[in-house]
DNA sequence: TTGCGTTTGCAATATAATTGCAATGACCGG
DNA sequence: CCGGTCATTGCAATTATATTGCAAACGCAA
């Protein structure tokens, strides 16, 4: 049995929109993080209001299914949370590039109790992100 | 023999101006991330433009003296590079409390050969932050 | 289909960051 | 120590990003 978007979110208690549909979709289906723009810019029209992307994004990632990426921009980028995978950025400090992978281990367990016993927090998440260069910037460093 | 910030500015081809001498001792003597906001709120006065904090905080950074901390907020925020210590933070979600540690290991090397390999990047830098929450707001959540 | 509570579009506003330009400041050579 | 040169600063305007109030439109349970 398929659980559509629609029903994810209907259950959680908020009535299912034509735009927070779209979101999910859009995310899904990028490889990349997205920003509120980005998004809006790949709605099929009519296109929504600004206003109601970033609302909706605010609650999507309060209900858990969309997750916030700082990468050290100016804008927020969103990446969806319901495929469970999760995942990390590596950005080229050159050009910006923005890859993502799945870390064959990602164990930082030994780290999170740490901070459970050093200062007492729940631990409930992390965000790792690697900021290097790419193949094509090295190149063109080299070349200089 | 002690090398102060204005040498090193110096030495990197900079004038040492007043305004970049603060900062870089505002930030040593923050055990946390500051925002330039925050960094100019603790300005002594006569405290210069806001525009002057940007300007400055992008150079350091592009120097390496400072560091810019990603914390899924509206704003950067920024930390001391020159003392070497590599730091990460635990957020609070519940009241934003921020706290910073020096893990005891913080060995990613395994995944960043994974992305030398996988995605053909040079890694040089990485930034981790974990989410949690704070033992006040446990505390108050419990307490519901 | 109807009614009710939520969401949307729109416009205004807030916040963060960037830029152009004239005046000021840093610092090198003498 | 002083003057000249070039970078930096303050100021004001501008851009980018995000948030909010409110009336009209929509989603959905019955």
């Amino acid at each position: 049995m398929v659980t559509t978007s629609a029903e994810v979110i209907r259950k959680l208690g908020y009535p299912a929109t034509r735009g927070r549909g779209e979101i999910l979709r859009i995310l899904a289906e990028s490889p990349l993080p997205l920003s509120p723009k980005e998004i809006l810019g790949l709605f099929p029209a009519p296109k929504p209001d600004a206003s109601t992307v970033y609302r909706n994004l605010s609650l999507l990632a309060s209900l858990g299914l969309v997750r916030s990426v700082a990468l050290h921009e100016r804008s927020r980028r969103y990446e969806i949370a319901t495929d469970g995978a999760h995942r990390h950025r590596v950005v080229c400090k050159g050009c910006g590039k923005i890859e993502s992978f799945q870390p064959r281990r990602c164990d930082l367990s030994p780290l999170e109790s740490d901070i459970r016993s050093t200062l007492d927090f729940d631990v409930e998440e992390h965000s790792l992100e690697f900021f290097g260069v790419c193949p094509q910037c090295r190149r063109r460093e080299k070349g200089r």
